[in-house]
DNA sequence: ACTTTCGCACAGAAAAAATGTTCGTTACGG
DNA sequence: CCGTAACGAACATTTTTTCTGTGCGAAAGT
């Protein structure tokens, strides 16, 4: 059991159960109390919990957007296998624009080395990219970072956005459906998802199958913008044929 | 001897020697060649200097800009204080530019964690604000990291300096002396530190002694922009008098 | 006032990084 | 084409860092 196994069980826990004792969690893990205390501390300041006296207490059931860092944990399995494919359909020489989300993180690690060009729209993409200055060519759009994953938005986001155009455009949503389109959860975030898709000629969009059919509260534009969308196979089946519907290439990894 | 003892040993024998062997630099060290191998390959990733066969070469007497992190290793003890005197000059509250370079990176650690609204020029300082998202406000400006450190250039950084004002500019230099101004060694630096002084209702300049009275290829702009100089003493006394004289208070640290 | 929880400080344990050695491979100079 | 020096991968060892548990006094809640 490393102290990162037991961080996953421990944000599992309170996730599940809304919240949990430091004695409880000790239990659980096999822990002394102390490193129990550590650890929700550590958790707390990545965002993943509420620290509590006596113990800990979850973040969601509040209708926010779950924290960065506990999305980062999700079904971390399927996200890096969409976010091969993703890779797998940009060309070397293309220029590309990367959408914040932690499926499009993983889409920045594959793609760095590639003779390509990027313009992530998240710090933890930027510093991925600015740390190997391999043969990528990185671009920095300008904006707010959002939230702790970094996501930039804003007026200087969109002013950076309206002033280029990019081959392929990668966005990750936090809803999609052929009846709803896109959505996301904050409305500045919908608004750089709409100059992202605008400056693209071609929009691929990555979600896991959790993303389908689901609606979040920020419009984006209807799934007819998406050229194609790349998710796994517990997408919703009725989904993904409305979806291929509307003329989106689906492809289920 | 830590490691990074020994990797500024080797980086000074050659810096001061031109070249220098693997053998040597055993020798010198007192460490084994597989380890001064090792040591040359990540120095060299660094840019510090250029590997060869059988040992490494500076990258210096090229007439180019020294690279980055061989800049950093050098008069770290000025830079930390001028870099704190530059942090007492800027308030609480306050909307600071911070220009690329090794002395304002500094200024950029003083400044983490303090309530100020942030917008550095170089990947590097977007990076130490971007991890403890404390009370400091980041903004990230759009461009093209230019260089192992990330100083951020073109259009789209000039765009973003020209769509905000600030309070207060902190500039690096590369040369700076009343008779022929500021000046960078970059033609890309030098608009972008034009356009940051333009931006700034207060501009300080951080330069430590070596810098007076040198000058630089690009021309960013008399003297007289700067409002208020910190240097360290090593600066050549005419040349602080010559600048007092053009308006800018000269603080000496 | 009493109990529980906290968190510091230290010591030991575990993990990670750095270093040295060996040895097969590769590049350069005859 | 061969010999020599240099290189770097793989492994063992050492050093350093990080993690963890315990004891104890302080702080918070009841």
């Amino acid at each position: 059991m490393t102290n990162t196994d037991r961080h996953g069980l421990i944000a599992r826990a309170v996730g599940e159960s809304g919240s949990a004792t430091v004695q409880d969690l000790a239990e659980l893990t096999g822990a002394s109390e102390m490193t129990i205390r550590r650890d929700l501390d550590t958790l707390a300041a990545q965002g993943v919990l509420e620290r509590v006296r006596g113990g800990a207490r979850t973040l969601l059931l509040r209708g926010e957007e779950p924290p960065f860092a506990l999305r980062a944990r999700e079904a971390v399995d399927a996200k890096r296998r969409i976010a091969a494919e993703v890779a797998s359909l940009i060309t070397d020489g293309e220029t590309v624009l990367l959408d914040s989300g932690t499926t499009c993180l993983e889409v920045a690690r594959l793609l760095r080395q590639r003779p390509v060009t990027v313009m992530p729209l998240s710090l933890q993409a930027i510093h991925l990219f600015g740390e190997a200055p391999g043969s990528t060519t990185l671009m920095v759009p300008g904006g707010r970072p959002r939230a702790a994953e970094g996501a930039l938005t804003g007026p200087l986001t969109l002013a950076s956005l309206s002033a280029l155009r990019f081959d392929t455009a990668v966005i990750g949503c936090c809803g999609l459906s052929a009846a709803e389109g896109l959505t996301a959860y904050d409305l500045d975030d919908a608004a750089v998802k709409k100059a992202s898709i605008a400056s693209a000629r071609r929009v691929i969009a990555a979600a896991d199958g959790s993303k389908l059919g689901r609606t979040a509260h920020a419009y984006v534009g209807p799934s007819a913008l998406l050229h194609t969308l790349v998710t796994d196979s517990s997408a919703p089946a009725e989904e993904v044929a409305a979806l291929e519907g509307t003329n989106t290439v689906v492809k289920t990894v």
